[in-house]
RNA sequence: GCCCUCGUAGCUCAGUCGGAUAGAGCGACCGCCUCCUAAGCGGUAGGCCACAGGUUCGAUUCCUGUCGAGGGCACCA
């Protein structure tokens, strides 16, 4: 790639005056702004201090000696600004990165190896079952799948992983209302109200109702999650394991994970209950594993939970919870680090809270569930592309509002047609060349070198940008960044197709080449768009 | 009270591992269809990057505090 070539070359000539490249920390980026050139370099300033020099008087002798090395592409070579060493490239140096794209296709272009074989489990949706999942689990859904693609395209080995806590209080509630309502029963105190409860109930076979309360629980759970199965199946969201509470309890996995707390010393008995000493660990207090009647809380599965990953050789645990959870990360990683985990070892992105609006006011989507949105719903409404971008557009950092008047409008104002109408027209533009006969002549013998006008250099310029948004996007595992290249592409493409006709008054070799450039525009929207989960049209 | 996330253009949001004149889309206003879909393209206007200190050659970015929004604070998950 071009930045290494650069970078070699600056190594070269920083050495070449008497510097030291590698005691300094440098960066050779994309400048903010186009004047500054294609590459810059800030190695002249972080090296002024160890030198003792001014660092525009370190950058005036870099320049001199780049100017006198040949480096590929290089047009010019500049000092700007407090002491940047700047670098202006021929155009020569995209054309290589359309061959590069090409050449690499869907599967080989942009492929940073960040991950260097990492085992990486995901965990994440992770919902109760005990209900429909909604417009919250979409957003975690969204981002949980997507943040696995951008991993595993970038050199980790990832596990999708879906975490049932079928066991326990809620699920007794969830029971009990079940059965409530399936005698036309007011639901108890503490039990769901939701509406689905009372669908799910009539759906409910008489002899599952008089088999009792068990029956009743277990005939609920699969109901729940058969309904969650098909929901996230219409979202294109897959799991690769389903880790069950219940499980770990029955297979004593629960009791060797207190077991061992107590051998390493972190836990104890006090008031009657048995207590996790998170406190060692930077948590605000002790926590209970077993409650005074004896009944394991949350935590106590949790921990046997993520035992039993690290056990199944993990590297790295990631954990995608909803922002009402966030509260629940310190003790967590108190019972990660209490197994003599290092706690680099588990990341808890927090996801935050959806609000779905329509003329600026929040609905509730849901007849059925009363008072939540759920997932099924949108899906129906706006469809699983539209959704996962919607999702996807922002960080999960700050809370998301969702106008579905704007999302379901076909106009410019929505972002997701934008990027669409972008990719169909990539299609047109081949239909139309199959409609004239124009056949695409072999990469090897196009002219890229006609490529030159202003659009095509932008295009070319944002697709080159690829592996360094991947690369970023993995180690933040931040999907919203390809969202955002993603729709600078389609920027570019529309700019390139408004200016830049393909087929017509064109000279036969220019067509060939635009053909090609039309070509990596569309790698780059498969790419970016399938670690999105999201499909692109080819005709709108 | 303590902890977490957020506060950037009228609106919705990027950017922030410290860098050169802070970006996009929408909305507003002005333009562009004899030619691959105008679901598109171009232009103009619009900012004390919540506020106050600190560190630094340099802070929207890092640290501290204040204010505001949201969320969470053992035996619900």
């Amino acid at each position: 790639m071009i930045r290494d070539t650069l970078a070699a070359a600056v190594e070269s000539a920083a050495a070449g005056i008497g510097l030291d490249p590698a005691a300094v920390t440098w960066t050779m980026e994309r400048p903010a702004r186009r004047e500054h050139g294609d590459w810059s370099c800030n190695i002249a300033m972080a090296s002024a201090k160890a030198a003792g020099r001014a660092p525009r008087d370190i950058a005036g002798d870099l320049v001199a000696a780049l100017e006198q090395a040949d480096i590929a592409h290089v047009d010019s070579v500049e000092i700007a600004g407090p002491g940047f060493v700047n670098f202006r490239l021929t155009p020569s140096w995209l054309h290589d990165v359309l061959v590069e794209v090409v050449e690499g296709g869907t599967d080989g272009y942009a492929r940073p190896d960040v991950g260097a074989g990492t085992k990486v489990n995901i965990e994440f949706v992770s919902a109760n079952p005990n209900g429909p999942l909604h417009a919250g689990h979409g957003r975690g859904a969204a981002y949980g799948d997507s943040v696995a693609r951008i991993m595993e395209r970038t050199g980790f080995d990832v596990t999708r992983e879906f975490y049932l806590n079928d066991r326990g209080v809620q699920m007794a509630r969830y029971a009990e209302s079940l059965l409530a309502r399936k005698r036309g029963e007011p639901v108890p105190k503490d039990g769901y109200g939701g509406e689905y409860v009372a669908d799910w109930a009539a759906e409910m076979p008489d002899d599952v109702a008089d088999a009792g309360i068990d029956a009743v629980r277990s005939w609920g759970y699969d109901r729940a999650l058969a309904d969650q199965r098909e929901v996230l199946a219409a979202f294109h969201v897959h799991f690769d394991v389903w880790s069950s509470e219940q499980a770990l309890v029955d297979s004593g996995a629960m009791d060797a994970a207190l077991a061992d707390l107590r051998e390493r010393g972190h836990a104890y008995d006090a008031d009657g209950a048995t207590w996790l000493r998170s406190t060692e660990f930077g948590d605000d207090k002790d926590r209970p594993l077993l409650k005074s009647d004896g009944d394991p809380t949350y935590l106590l599965p949790d921990i046997a939970y993520h035992r039993d990953k690290f056990a199944r050789g993990f590297d790295l645990l990631i954990d995608v919870w909803g922002a009402d959870h966030h509260g629940y990360v310190p003790r967590m990683r108190a019972g990660i680090e209490a197994l003599g985990h290092d706690p680099d070892e588990f990341e808890v992105p927090i996801v935050q809270i959806v609000r779905l609006e329509r003329e600026g006011k929040e609905v509730r989507l849901s007849k059925r569930a009363g008072d939540i949105i759920e997932l099924r719903d949108l899906i129906d409404e706006v469809g699983a592309d539209v959704a996962r971008l919607t999702y996807l557009l922002q960080s999960v950092d700050s809370q998301q509002a969702i106008d579905l008047d704007l999302v379901t409008s076909r106009s410019n104002d929505n972002p997701v047609f934008y990027v669409q109408y972008a990719h169909a027209r990539i299609h047109s533009i081949m239909g139309k060349a199959a409609a004239a006969g124009i056949v695409r002549a072999p990469l090897a013998d196009a002219d890229l070198s006609v490529l030159t006008h202003e659009r095509e250099i932008e295009l070319l310029r944002t697709l080159s940008e690829l592996p360094e948004v991947l690369t970023r996007a993995a180690r933040e595992r931040a999907p919203h960044t390809v969202t955002n290249w993603v729709r600078e592409l389609a920027d570019r493409f529309h700019g390139f197709y408004h200016d830049c006709y393909v087929i017509g008054d064109v000279p036969a070799d220019l067509t060939q080449a635009r053909l090609w450039l039309v070509d990596a525009a569309r790698v780059g929207f498969a790419i970016g768009l399938d670690l999105l989960g999201v499909s692109a049209p080819e005709s709108m």
